[in-house]
DNA sequence: TTTGATTTACGAAATTCATCGTAGATATTT
DNA sequence: AAATATCTACGATGAATTTCGTAAATCAAA
């Protein structure tokens, strides 16, 4: 039950996850505001993530709702397995590394990250 | 001058990179380890790649030599920009995060990653 | 030098993806 | 009820990707 979306794909699932349940038109009128795109070529999209087991739908009334499957954090965790294999050899710790070095994170985000990491002595012997 | 790679052309890159340079048959042995393909397509690719810019050769003498344009590092940054924006909503340190809560590190990498990050330390007022 | 092996170049087929037009069904408005 | 708007379904197209077969050139071996 793996997920594999494509950009397009993942676009929709952004708006998914941000809003919710929503109608292919709420999704369109999302895209439409950093993309442009047609609402047939959206309502297509999203009938083909529904084949793919990508969203859910109820179809009952005319105007279907849609809504994504998998969670933001299962495809963050896909996107990520899928790096870390194809271009950082397998190395997690390589991968962070790269990630803080190039992209300057702010104060607030080092501290969190380092309060992240003490939970880890807990568990050293 | 991005790094557009394909999944089948990153593959690539990741012999060239970690072999250096390499002729096509080099390639293809390389891959053959893992996949099943004939000598033909790792051709045609590395062709293209040629054609896109993402490898160079050395065309004097019969048999080609390939090299990678792009260093794996800044195939690394153009990976964790991008899934960065698409699904960590520009967050590195969610990403960070849900990095390491996911992908157990070693202690070893834990450290490293600690280390790394005290260096930051002493930028800070 | 003839044969056989290796390599490149080229083209073609199969697949996937993104896009959109049109038709038909359903709802809304006048 | 008739006209208008909205929505889904479906098919078609073009681009990109992956795959491989075949032909031609080059090299090595017999």
């Amino acid at each position: 039950m793996n997920i594999k979306a494509t950009d397009s794909e993942l676009e929709i699932l952004n708006v998914l996850w941000k809003q919710g349940n929503c109608t292919v038109r709420e999704v369109h009128e999302e895209l439409a505001k950093n993309k442009d795109a047609g609402y047939t070529t959206t309502l297509k999209l999203m009938q083909i993530m529904h084949d793919k087991g990508l969203v859910a739908r109820d179809a009952t009334a005319k105007t279907h709702i849609y809504k994504a499957i998998a969670t933001q954090e299962q495809a963050q965790q896909t996107a990520l397995d899928k790096i870390i294999s194809t271009v950082f050899e397998g190395s997690t710790a390589d991968m962070v590394i790269q990630a803080l070095g190039h992209h300057r994170a702010s104060d607030d985000e080092i501290d969190a990250i380092k309060k992240y990491l003490q939970q880890f002595d807990q568990h050293k012997k």
